[in-house]
DNA sequence: GTGAAAGCGCTAACAA
DNA sequence: TTGTTAGCGCTTTCAC
């Protein structure tokens, strides 16, 4: 009766009180056929009087898997990582699986993780959201199941989940010139990152298929923040030369951008108009209501996810191919017609 | 020399290759004190020529512990939620732990988890963000290595770290006060949430404080979106009666509330004073910016990973006296003195 | 249908 | 200083 302090309860101790082998009470806790039910019954009831519960880290070693996957991302906090966990989470769950987050802080930060949840076999899989462009998730064994989401398409990339970047920004563009703008400039996030020069080159393919030649002084480097995004236009202002609508690469700018506008009494949409990237929280709330690129990055973790357990589902290393996911405009009240009168 | 797809290498290999017992190996690979200098040397290089790496599921299993943290949260997008969880998971990794992140999707969903991580003994201790009142976290065995990260102080929670909304609450509507106004209206979240009850407690001790009684009709509730603070507005000027200062319980309603203004021609702040909780990312770029209540998630993310720590580190089930973690009143835009003339 | 034996790769306790 | 012996709690394989 009195059995306070016991240890757990293990899968042996329950065969004993039920009267088999270990053997058959793990059979019956993983459902699996050939066991007499009334056997099954009497082992059941055994569990439930020892309220025993199996040890994951003990079956994890014993079937060599963790049934645990990693996603590593810049950070947990930016609402695009946390919506892509999200999604892989979702997934995650719905195989029986759990995720484990973690924010890389630099390269040797990348390194440290990959060697430790990968090959000290902490999860059996890890999804890998890397904006940059260099190779670092390229020095990943063959063996490392990884799957890359990232902002374009990627040779290096053995497996890979994209948002097209390059097709998003063209089609922002486009919505600039069909509203007859032809003076567009664009702000930029860090040029080290995939998503950025995949949308620049979408900018310049749209005005250059419109006629329009691109202005090397009208592309201007920001930092994603929305800091950099006002001190954008208040150089281009500076320079004397005003473009009639700015193509932001997310939200933020944007929103620094329409602020920075204020500062310098240029009305937005009326006498400028801007587009973000990402259709963030609240992104109608602003003033004006922000019209965006909106990226779904919950259906990017899914998809990210999804294409891992397939991945370790299969034994086979056949490359898959890529998956890509499109942008979808939404026009809200920051781009406007441009003005008769310039 | 073609070695190509053998098994990994274990602890055994290491040992036969470098001529000494696999403990010996386990010494070297721990660092462990009483290994020869010579001894190690050769381990090592053994260590390296097979490309040896530790199992860190076998370990855990010997160890009976697995160095990983879980956080539950009813999300992982709400930026309130991922800040905690970035600072949770700085300590953890600080301490060579790994935070594994769910979503709690309802009452049977937290159950289950807390079965799966826990007592099948996934992961050594859980933090658990849980804003509802409810006692599901109270059904957790004295065992179970908890800790709760909530909204008002409890008594249910043997390891709790808080955020002081009642203070929090009472020193916004100071500010309103303070500010001339005394006709102060709240807009809450649900009430099954504890941090709604105890702004609303604050908001009232701070209203009869100043001699000012409590209006019912004045207490709005919301569901924490925006759509629902502009509801809020609405329907307070359709009754007739429009405060001159509104409380609302979070940013997202504040804005909400700013924009049925708008709609309803009445100028914020001239006419109406908005105050907000959390400082949400750009809450100085809404239209005004955002007068609000600063709540620091990230550090208690990462106060409460670090009493976890402390709980798991020491074999005493002592109870910890409760960390408490105030706001910080920022002063924006949306709110003013209450003008001269009603 | 059920059980016995052998591991999974490591650490811990003790012996030499 | 190093090696030996036992597990950790489970699954897998192969008899019975």
């Amino acid at each position: 009766m009195a059995q306070a302090t016991r240890r757990r309860p293990t899968l042996r101790d329950v065969a004993v009180v039920a009267g088999v082998s270990h053997q058959t009470v793990s059979r019956v806790i993983n459902g699996m056929p050939g066991v007499l039910e009334e056997t099954r019954t009497r082992v059941e009831a055994a569990v439930a009087e020892l309220g025993y519960r199996p040890h994951a880290i003990a079956r994890s070693m014993a079937q060599g898997r963790t049934e645990t996957l990693a996603c590593l991302a810049p950070n947990l906090t930016d609402f695009t990582y946390a919506s892509i966990m999200e999604g892989a989470e979702m997934i995650a769950r719905e195989h029986g699986y759990y995720l484990l987050s973690a924010a890389v802080r630099d390269a040797n930060d990348f390194n440290r993780l990959i060697e430790e949840l990968i090959e000290f076999r902490r999860v059996d899989g890890v999804l890998i959201i890397s904006p940059y462009l260099d190779d670092r998730h390229v020095r990943l064994s063959e063996r490392v199941p990884a799957v890359l989401l990232g902002g374009c398409p990627r040779r290096d990339a053995r497996y890979l989940v994209y948002l097209d970047n390059y097709l998003a920004a063209r089609q922002a563009t486009q919505h600039m010139l069909d509203l007859g703008h032809t003076a567009i400039a664009q702000v930029t996030g860090p040029w080290s990152e995939d998503c950025v020069q995949a949308r620049d080159q979408g900018y310049r393919s749209a005005l250059t298929a419109a006629g329009v030649t691109p202005d090397p002084d009208w592309t201007c480097t920001g930092d994603w923040t929305a800091t950099s995004g006002h001190a954008a236009l208040i150089a281009l202002a500076r320079s004397g030369r005003i473009p009639t609508a700015i193509v932001a690469q997310n939200d933020r700018m944007a929103v620094g951008i329409i602020r920075a506008a204020r500062d310098l009494g240029l009305a937005v949409p009326e006498q400028l108009s801007v587009i973000g990237f990402d259709d963030m929280p609240l992104a109608s709330y602003f003033d004006p209501p922000l019209t965006t690129m909106r990226q779904d990055f919950v259906a990017l973790g899914k998809a990210g996810a999804q294409m891992l357990m397939e991945v370790l589902r299969g034994t086979d290393v056949a490359p898959m191919s890529p998956i890509r996911c499109t942008a979808e405009l939404i026009v809200r009240s920051s781009t406007a017609r441009i003005a008769e009168r310039r």
